[in-house]
DNA sequence: CTCCTGTACCTAGAGACCCTAGGTACAGAC
DNA sequence: GTCTGTACCTAGGGTCTCTAGGTACAGGAG
């Protein structure tokens, strides 16, 4: 039963780790960057505060699906912190796809009648 | 943004609670069968062991969501707490419903493109 | 010059949840 | 006599999410 990392058998834990992998799986971003895109890209619907993605973007350093690295921006901008999948997090993302289909489809046929 | 009862912005607290009600919502229904009828509209995807159930229900029933009570069946077999909505539990489930539809759009949309 | 907003990072702590791993009690099967 | 099934329960640990702050610098408003 692939889980996004050491979750329980099925999907709540860890959920927003797996929206977070999704975003890295596209392109690198940092923890600032993913806040405002999470936003965006599902339309203000996830909104996420840093209090919540900093400590998930640690979790999955420290678990190796992502791997970050500093980058300085100059001018006296703030440094980022840059992350991208480490290929533990593509298979990861890829598990975590399938499981978030097979959740939607259970719950949906709890949920609908 | 309606939740199911006090649980963050988002969806993924209280989740199973939320299953729990839409299977109330069809009829009464006790806990031991709540498992056993969750695997089964699931196809065997929703697998909530007992320590995650009635802890659950203890808590919608103190939420004022659900409320229960003793079935004696008789002949030695063990009594049963049968449970069903109350009217803030429907309206729960109807909140519910829409949010789960609201979360799992926008994270489509994250986890799709 | 001062204040406010924006960028970008971070943490401590509270609260809630989920699961493991048990336990109780009775009945019927083998 | 033990094992499986029904049906309930809890304590405790580990994990997650969020609130509510904090740091630091830059640029604009007034």
């Amino acid at each position: 039963m692939s889980d996004v990392h050491e979750t329980g058998p099925q999907l709540s834990r860890g959920e927003f780790g797996l929206l977070i992998l999704a975003l890295l799986g596209r392109r690198e971003m940092y923890g600032y960057e993913i806040v405002a895109e999470l936003r965006r890209a599902s339309e203000g619907d996830i909104d996420l505060p840093e209090g919540t993605v900093y400590p998930a973007l640690r979790r999955l350093e420290r678990d190796g699906l992502i791997g970050g690295h500093w980058v300085d921006v100059g001018s006296g901008a703030p440094r980022r912190r840059y992350y991208r999948l480490t290929s533990d997090g593509e298979r990861a993302l890829a598990d975590g796809r399938t499981d978030w289909l097979r959740f939607k489809t259970a719950a949906d046929a709890v949920l609908g009648g």
